[in-house]
Order: structure tokens, then C-alpha cells, then sequence
DNA sequence: CAACCTCTATCTATCGATAGGTGTAACAGG
DNA sequence: CCTGTTACACCTATCGATAGATAGAGGTTG
């Protein structure tokens, strides 16, 4: 019998990988049940991720990237402070409300004193970069403009905080509107 | 050859599997890791807990049941709404640096989909005691006669899902100090 | 003796990972 | 156009380790 030509299933890997770890966390997933999801044999997900950490690693990686992709340039955002970090919290009420998941790097995130060290260090950037991406965005504002460096990263890293453990307890609480309810703050001259 | 006497392990069994849950998410502990730290065989785990959700559970509502204890009744709490905050600041901060280690129910509302419905079940009930918990003493205060019981809900549901969110975010990037970076709201008339 | 606690021993299922085989497509030389 | 070679993509089969769970023996205590 004729056997199905070669497809390149990489993508479709990625993509079940990142949904099931922000559904069950790292430890949830196997290489098993990826596979049987995509339509291939565990084997098939060995051939391009030799290790479960080099499958984190991407995962976390591509992740990150659409993250901040998504974004946009910090350079060309608006002047307004709250438009910056409603930006963020944009992308938060997408994966509670539309994709009914964590957001992959809070999953990992929780998990991270278990995680392979090469997952925990792609975790860790991504917080990184999300701060840089908030300070930078935010000092062009005209809010923004009048504070230290080191108030722009307090505010950068409260509002990832409050994003993270938003979707915690909305999830836990089992009604994504509770999001709605956790009314950030107003940043204020 | 003589055998040690009975010692009823179950509050070890109980203090090794929060702490380990706390710190690998539930799907990455299991009862030989918990018997093994005791020092028991993991039948005898199954003999307090028979299935690793009664187990779940059983770690889940003591936590809960400590949390609000050391919390205090809320009626006696401070009038001052920005002390209220601060206490259960306090133990998100001793979590983070003392213990070093995750919040429970923070933990386990990351896998929420994930969980056994009876240890779901009890993560919600976490979330909403304290909630609740943060309403009754806000009443009380100052700030708290002046508002609105939704307005009470929202702050006490932002202060949580910050709590939450600051854990993942300093651990993620392996700083405790970075809790105190985020400075929390101060509420205000 | 009876209740209780912990053990040995074992089960089936699944884990991450590896070795080695096979069909497919692309390309080379003739 | 035909054939031989090679790289690639995915497979079957299997490994040792570990998962959660159970049955039943035996020691301890009251």
C-alpha cells in the first residue's frame, strides 16, 4: 500500500506542544500524546526535538517571539500610558477569553524551579524582554517622560505580574469575566 | 529483627507533598518521591490517601485552612486599607523568600484544566475565601466604608492575582527582590 | 484479640529515549 | 528517459525507569 508522502509535521508539533503545556503545564505533557494528536508516532517528535527540554526550548522560544512580534515596536506606540499597558493585557484577555489557556510563559513560569535549566532560562528572557519592551514603550509617553528608569520597570513588572495572576484566578475562579473585574492600574501623573 | 513502632506519618506525608507540589506543580510529584523524602514506601502514602486527587485535596485544604488562620479573623483586621493589603502581602513575600517556594493554590491554578475536578474544586475555594476574606476586612476600614461592594471585590481580586503574578515573575527571573520592585497599589480615596 | 500502621510484592500503563528499517523525493550520470 | 545514490521524514519495535494503584502479610499497640 501506498504510504503518505513526507509532510513535515514540525509546526503542527509546535503548536499541539504549546497548547497542551499552557493547558497541563511541562510536566503534563507527554511526547506520547503530542504525537497522538498531531497524527504521528512519539518517535516522529523525537526526530525534530531530540529532548523534552530542546521541545521546551522551542516552544517557549516561538512563543515568545509572536509575544513580542505581536507587540510591535515600543518605538511606535501610543503616547498614552494606559494604551501601552492595555496593549499587554490585550494579548492576556486573548488567551483567557478566546484561547482558554495560560499564557505559556506563566504556566512555565510556576513550574520553573522543575524545569530543565535551557526551559527556565527561555522562561526568564521572556519576562526580560516583556519588561524592556513596557520601559521602553512607556518612557516615550507622556506620562512616562517624567519618571526614573527604575519607576518605568516597577510599573513594567506589576503589570505583567497583575497578567499572570489574572489569568490564575479567573481561571481557577472558572469565569473568564473575572478578568474584566481585575481593573489594572490607572497610571497617573 | 525488631520493627519501628507505628508513627503515623501522615502530617510528613502531608508537609512533603505541599512542599514539593509548591515547588514542581502537581503533575510533577509523585508517591514514591513523597515516600521517599519521609522515608515510608509509597503504599503507605495510598494507605492516608488513596488516590493521588484525595492526596491533592487533602494538601489543598490545610493549606487553605492555614492561610486564613494566619491571616486572622478580618473583622479584627487594621482600619488602615493599605495594611489590610499588606497582610496577605506578607505571605506571598514569605512564601517567596522564606520558603522559596510558589503559593499553593497559585501553583495549582496555573494546571487548573489539568487537575482532578476535587482538587479544582479546592483551588476555587482557596481563591474565594480569600477574596471574601479581603472584602469583610476592607469593609471595615476607612477607605472601605466609602466604596462600593463591587469596588471591594476588584481590589481584593487585583490584590490577589498580583500576589499570584509576582511569585511567578521573581522566580521566573530568579530575584526574591524583585517582589518588593512590585510595589502594589495604594489604595485611595 | 482487634485495630491500626507499615511493609513486601506486584500489576498495568506510561514515561522519555534510542536503534534501526522503509518509503519518498531530488538529483546525478549515462 | 532511466537508473543509482543520497538525504530526509517518518515508521516499528523496544529499552529501562517510573507512574498510580492494589492485595495481602506481619508487626505493634491497646
Amino acid at each position: 500500500m501506498s504510504r503518505k508522502s513526507a509532510q513535515n509535521y514540525e509546526v503542527k508539533i509546535l503548536d499541539t506542544a504549546e497548547t497542551m503545556i499552557r493547558s497541563r503545564g511541562y510536566n503534563g505533557v507527554s511526547f506520547r500524546e503530542i504525537a497522538d494528536a498531531v497524527g504521528v508516532k512519539s518517535s516522529s517528535v523525537h526526530y525534530y526535538y531530540p529532548t523534552k527540554g530542546a521541545l521546551g526550548v522551542a516552544v517557549a522560544r516561538r512563543y515568545t517571539e509572536n509575544f513580542l512580534k505581536t507587540l510591535g515596536n515600543p518605538e511606535d506606540a501610543s503616547n498614552d500610558a494606559n494604551e501601552v499597558l492595555e496593549k499587554v493585557r490585550e494579548l492576556a484577555r486573548y488567551s483567557l477569553k478566546q484561547e482558554k489557556l495560560m499564557c505559556l510563559c506563566g504556566m512555565l513560569g510556576a513550574e520553573v524551579a522543575d524545569l530543565p535549566s535551557e526551559v527556565a532560562d527561555q522562561t526568564r528572557s521572556f519576562f526580560l524582554l516583556n519588561s524592556d519592551w513596557l520601559v521602553t514603550a512607556l518612557s516615550r509617553t507622556d506620562w512616562g517622560r517624567a519618571q526614573t528608569e527604575k519607576t518605568l520597570r516597577k510599573a513594567a513588572l506589576k503589570t505583567l505580574s497583575t497578567m499572570e495572576g489574572a489569568l490564575i484566578v479567573a481561571r481557577s475562579l472558572g469565569d473568564p469575566e473575572i478578568f474584566e473585574e481585575i481593573e489594572m492600574d490607572e497610571l497617573r501623573a
